[in-house]
DNA sequence: CAATCGTCCTGCGGGC
DNA sequence: TGCCCGCAGGACGATT
């Protein structure tokens, strides 16, 4: 389920493999996922990759976009010139990108919910605009997050993590682990935190994202960055755990129609 | 205003 | 053993 440090670390792997080619050839295998108008666009050379929220943008010439998202079984794989595909990453393509220097680039989905668009300025701003803040920018200030907290009190927290209107880019998997550390039980109402308690939440949250960054993101079934899998499942506190660190069995519960781990003596 | 439900889709696990 | 049912999950709109 790539959620902002899986697809951050797409964005940068993308990025260093894209910018500065071009896509001299699309193959459309599923069009209900990818958008059939990028064919006729080709060839386009590609200006810049970037990450907002869950989404990838992938910048073309003279002002279009691919706007991808991944939804929960998305992923890219990338040949190298000369190399052919490998089986387990023949299955699921739903399109193949020829690059300018001979490599291809191929978009994979298992459950095909994800989305490929090709989009103006205007409509990329018209899709990303609803969007909360990003966690982890430079703009997105403790007493900003309080701000935040203090306009939905009857809400409850786990919940509102996961709205992207809310803050952006946190799924289910991030939600849980930053609860667990910040020790607040997921069904708590964001009016009976107390200050401390947003403080550690705004702390533990962004820490948790920084660390999954950098260990490439959390692989449970079939989540995988360009270069391999994600490291970050090995430091997962609850998340499709059943003990805690601490050594408590974990108690499940259905939040907001999904799944949510949490330790019942650590959350409080 | 907040929460829930249905929808999109397919692999896979559980149960019989 | 084999088959079928239903769950899982992110976003979004409609409804309660």
């Amino acid at each position: 389920m790539p959620e902002l440090p899986e697809v951050e670390t797409l964005v940068q792997q993308l990025k260093r493999r894209l910018v500065g080619k071009k896509i001299v050839e699309v193959k459309i295998v599923n069009s209900k996922v990818v958008d059939n108008k990028i064919k006729k666009i080709v060839p386009v050379k590609v200006i810049g990759v970037r990450r907002r929220a869950k989404s990838i943008i992938i910048e073309l010439e003279k002002g279009q976009f691919l706007l991808v998202h991944l939804r929960m079984s998305g992923h890219f794989h990338y040949i190298p010139k000369g190399k052919t595909i490998e089986a387990d990453y023949q299955r699921f393509i739903v399109a193949e990108f020829k690059l300018s220097d001979g490599s291809i680039l191929t978009h994979n989905s298992i459950r095909m919910f994800g989305s490929m668009k090709l989009v103006s300025k205007k409509h990329l701003d018209l899709a990303l605009e609803r969007l909360g803040p990003e966690p982890l920018s430079r703009e997105f200030s403790l007493s900003q997050f309080k701000e935040m907290i203090s306009r939905k009190k009857k809400a409850n927290v786990k919940t509102v993590l996961l709205d992207q209107q809310f803050i952006a880019g946190i799924g289910n998997i991030y939600a849980q682990e930053a609860l667990y550390h910040a020790g607040i039980d997921p069904r708590r109402k964001l009016g009976e935190l107390s200050t401390l308690e947003v403080e550690k939440l705004y702390k533990e949250m962004r820490r948790v994202l920084v660390l999954a960054i950098k260990k490439k993101g959390t692989t449970i079934e079939s989540y995988l960055h360009i270069e391999g899998v994600g490291g970050f499942q090995k430091h997962l506190a609850v998340y499709h755990c059943q003990k805690c660190p601490r050594g408590h069995r974990l108690k499940n519960l259905k939040l907001g129609g999904r799944s949510t781990y949490y330790c019942s003596k650590c959350q409080k």
